[in-house]
DNA sequence: ATGCCGTGGAAACCACGA
């Protein structure tokens, strides 16, 4: 079973990408981020016929989340992650797969740090840390995946010197991601290459993607008895390369049957 | 060191992204 996640960065502008990419790699279950479009403009019809059923919670301008599969419909459990009614983005949706649990994460990007958009970010980090504790604690199969908007270590990331005071790096953040991961997560994609360099994102400009200055933010987090059913991940990196596309690339794993 | 690019929406610029 092969489960991917992909930061779209506008699901109508990406449509043509992102068809492609289903239509050659044909992953089981997507999570998306970005969509970008509120949910009356999902593009439902082009999804459905390339083969995947879908539920998304989309937004107007920003955010927005999906998930889409080939099997059956995915069985929607939430739209929104506890501890905040205010919250009004579209950051999350949870659905079940064949008995697999699936978050679909897009947490807050937090810059300029520090100030209101950087606190935003350790609250819903914090929102999101308690509601993995609940489903860890159902000992359920679970995968959460999405754009975290964190580069975990400093192997994550090009130049990590640059990075030290932005929201995507600072202590706060890195610490933030290894308590989560420390409640019994697996990040799929480090437990597969330990020590290499593994980018999922490319600025647009200075020729990023050319020179491979890029980040590792999008994750999987994978609860115990899926991880040890982790055979294979990668980066579609060539992706990243297409015309009008992304500036990350889609992520997956294979999981055993 | 840096939105130099790109998107969406409203308005012919702005907010936002990482």
């Amino acid at each position: 079973m092969r489960i991917a996640t992909y930061n779209v960065n506008g699901v109508n502008g990406r449509l043509p990408v992102l068809l492609r990419w289903l239509g050659e790699t044909s992953p089981d279950v997507v999570c998306l981020q970005e969509l970008k479009a509120p949910h009356e403009k999902f593009p439902e019809k082009a999804i459905q016929d390339a083969g995947y059923h879908a539920i998304w919670h989309g937004q107007k301008s920003w955010n927005g989340v999906a998930i889409l599969s080939r099997h059956e419909k995915p069985k929607e459990i939430c739209r929104a992650l506890p501890g905040d009614p205010e919250d009004s983005h579209s950051r999350y949706i949870e659905a079940t797969v064949r008995g697999i649990h699936i978050g679909c994460l897009y947490l807050p990007n937090g810059n300029p740090a520090p100030g209101p958009k950087f606190d935003y970010k350790l609250r819903w980090f914090e929102r999101l840390t308690a509601h993995s504790a609940e489903l860890f604690a159902k000992n359920v199969p679970v995968i959460l995946a999405g754009d975290y908007n964190v580069m975990p270590t400093e192997l994550d990331v090009y130049k990590p010197e640059r990075w030290v005071d932005d929201a995507l790096f600072r202590p706060e953040i890195r610490s933030a991601f290894k308590t989560l991961v420390a409640q019994g997560w697996t990040d799929a994609i480090r437990k597969l290459y330990p020590d290499e360099v593994i980018y999922t994102f490319f600025d647009y400009f200075r020729n990023a993607y050319g020179r491979n200055a890029g980040l590792r933010i999008d994750h999987f987090l994978l609860s115990p008895h899926l991880s040890k059913r982790l055979v294979a991940g990668g980066v579609d990196r060539e992706v990243r390369g297409w015309e009008k596309t992304s500036d990350h690339a889609p992520v997956w794993i294979e999981l055993e049957d």
